[in-house]
DNA sequence: TTGATTTATTGGAACGTTCCATTTATAGGC
DNA sequence: GCCTATAAATGGAACGTTCCAATAAATCAA
């Protein structure tokens, strides 16, 4: 079976006796063959090997069948999720997606975005990494080549998004802080560089505004966006004079950083300070405590964005409408009880 | 900026006043050319706003610099890790891996398998998901695409294999829990059509017969290898007549399972039950007891993977040597104190 | 039978590169 | 100045497909 060199279609032509014209109407799966020439093809095409030249084929078709999908962070459970739920679409439309991950690296995202356009890819879906220069993807634009956003977006791009609403989520969360009864409020990680992070730090100042909390009680403590900046976020906080009761993380990965750096002080999270998350990825489920968290159905967001992109494809537009996802907060047992019904008011159970 | 068609070589020759012959060899970097030239070729490639094509360039060109990375789950940290590890050294080598997702399903990796080739990659490193069929990579065999499999291996092939030191890893985690005193162990999770399940298994075995648990002691509860998995093996054991007082699970999401159907029913994972993971993803540490489990290194073996792809490909050859790497026990809190200088036996504290 | 129509099949040009064999320009030796 | 050696640039064929226009074969109406 197959000699060295690989066959083309001209082997398989030879091999049934048919030109390679007829064999290139098979493959594209054409009506207008006899059926016994098909069926004499198909055998031929087993026998000689074949394996089908895509970069050949579109030099001559307008359109390739390859999307690249471009990670900022494929280890966070949180973006793969997301890539699954692209995937699930575009397996059904017979659109095979090529996974990159930029690993937050802008460096690395430039190598990545030229490579899949190199392949001739027909559109890509990105989460941009963080500290993406406003230019990078001039070059892709220009080329025709539809590009969407997923969950975060560049500061001034004209490229559609898909993502979920921060601001109302974070609205949520930390209105629900509030209704428990805090009164001393902080916002634990992430950094101004991302949009994703003036979006949800606004919702939390919104809330905090709207339902009177002082503004020298809505605290900020900038961090990394991992269990270990949730670690130093909670450290920071407890060391002020007078200490915040209650913390909104940037992401679950925070809060649960912030939860274990509770503990090591033996602190219990939801009784003695109250935390809570957001993406609601599947961990904070399993967690003991177990994570309140805004939920944002990233699987969810992927199909939406694999569907926006397989119609500009269609259209063959590069234009397309923004969509922001529901969001919604999951109460578990991070919070605590609620704390208007205590003897003592915020501040209490502090002790290091 | 560039005209709607795609602008090509030749359209760059025309902006630099050369031939196309001369943009080519800039492309590829030639020293061949007067270096004014080569800027000003480089000025029209920025001025037309060009993009290679790759997929022409394969046409003549021996070798692709693509690699297609196949994951039986991307939603999986461990496999995530396996993947970040592979990029590492791909991208010190000049070389963009895709990776694909295959969701263990064998249908789905069939399909990401025949793009992948059709799209010309210089070799495949691959996870094979559950169930994939003896002939599956025949194809690819015999078109001369170096394949390696990674931490996964199909049971009669040829391929080399990257993966962890399985039995030994089984043996080193089943002898601590012996050591801690235990005489009733039991093995939680996985399925029999796993060439990993019969080494982990294999290597728990060992261990007990070794160090003298009786064949009655030895216990086996398959199932799926995830949370949910683990949950319904803790509920399977303690329902048994004489239930066991430790576990070796599968993997570190059967033991994460475990662990949350112990505190379900009011028993401390560690100290009314030992429980072991395998794989020791970055979660172990961070769990409620930290969790002991087999560390495997998975970026390391991702490392070890892409090197040997790498140079397979660069000797033009389809053999390698199998790699099996080295396994530690990293021992936490979820295996409790030792058990024999407690004052009462196996099978105490297992009140529902 | 003939011409028109439909159904199957085919040759050739094109797609955007690379690479080889040439050509042209530049420099060196005498 | 001429010949040779070197450096720089070039034209053309090839890579494996698709698609159009053209041909060949089969069917049908008269």
């Amino acid at each position: 079976m197959a000699n060295r060199a690989k066959a083309t279609i001209f082997d398989i032509a030879r091999e049934a006796g048919v030109s390679k014209s007829t064999v290139s109407l098979v493959l594209q799966g054409s009506g207008l063959i006899r059926p016994e020439t098909t069926s004499k093809v198909r055998k031929a095409i087993e026998d000689v090997g074949y394996v089908y030249n895509r970069g050949a084929a579109n030099l001559r078709k307008a359109h390739s069948n390859v999307i690249g999908m471009v990670i900022n962070d494929l280890t966070n459970p949180f973006f793969a999720e997301l890539a699954v739920g692209m995937e699930r679409v575009f397996q059904s439309a017979g659109i095979v997606p090529f996974i990159a991950n930029t690993a937050e690296n802008p460096v690395r995202q430039e190598e990545v975005l030229k490579s899949l356009m190199e392949q001739g890819v027909a559109g890509l879906i990105v989460s941009p990494a963080r500290g993406t220069t406003p230019g990078a993807f001039r070059r892709i634009e220009t080329a025709g080549v539809p590009v969407v956003f997923a969950m975060r977006r560049l500061p001034e791009s004209r490229i559609p998004v898909i993502a979920p609403d921060n601001h109302r989520g974070a609205y949520l969360a930390a209105a629900h802080l509030i209704g428990k009864g805090h009164r001393r409020l902080v916002f634990f990680g992430g950094s101004s560089d991302l949009v994703v992070y003036h979006e949800r730090l606004g919702g939390f100042r919104e809330a905090c505004e709207t339902l009177g909390i002082a503004a020298r009680d809505i605290l900020i403590v900038e961090g990394e966006t991992s269990r270990k900046g949730g670690i130093a976020c909670l450290e920071t906080a407890l060391a002020m004079a007078e200490p915040p009761t209650a913390a909104l993380c940037f992401n679950d990965a925070v809060a649960f950083g912030a939860m274990l750096a509770l503990r090591k002080r033996g602190l219990e999270p939801g009784a003695d300070f109250a935390v809570v998350g957001f993406d609601d990825v599947v961990e904070a489920e399993h967690y003991m405590p177990a994570l309140t968290s805004v939920a944002v159905d990233s699987a969810g967001l992927g199909e939406r964005a694999a569907h926006v992109m397989l119609k500009m494809i269609q259209s063959r537009t590069t234009r397309a409408e923004d969509h922001i996802g529901a969001v919604n907060l999951v109460v578990r047992e991070s919070c605590g009880p609620d704390r208007r019904t205590r003897s003592r008011p915020a501040g209490s159970g502090n002790a290091a």
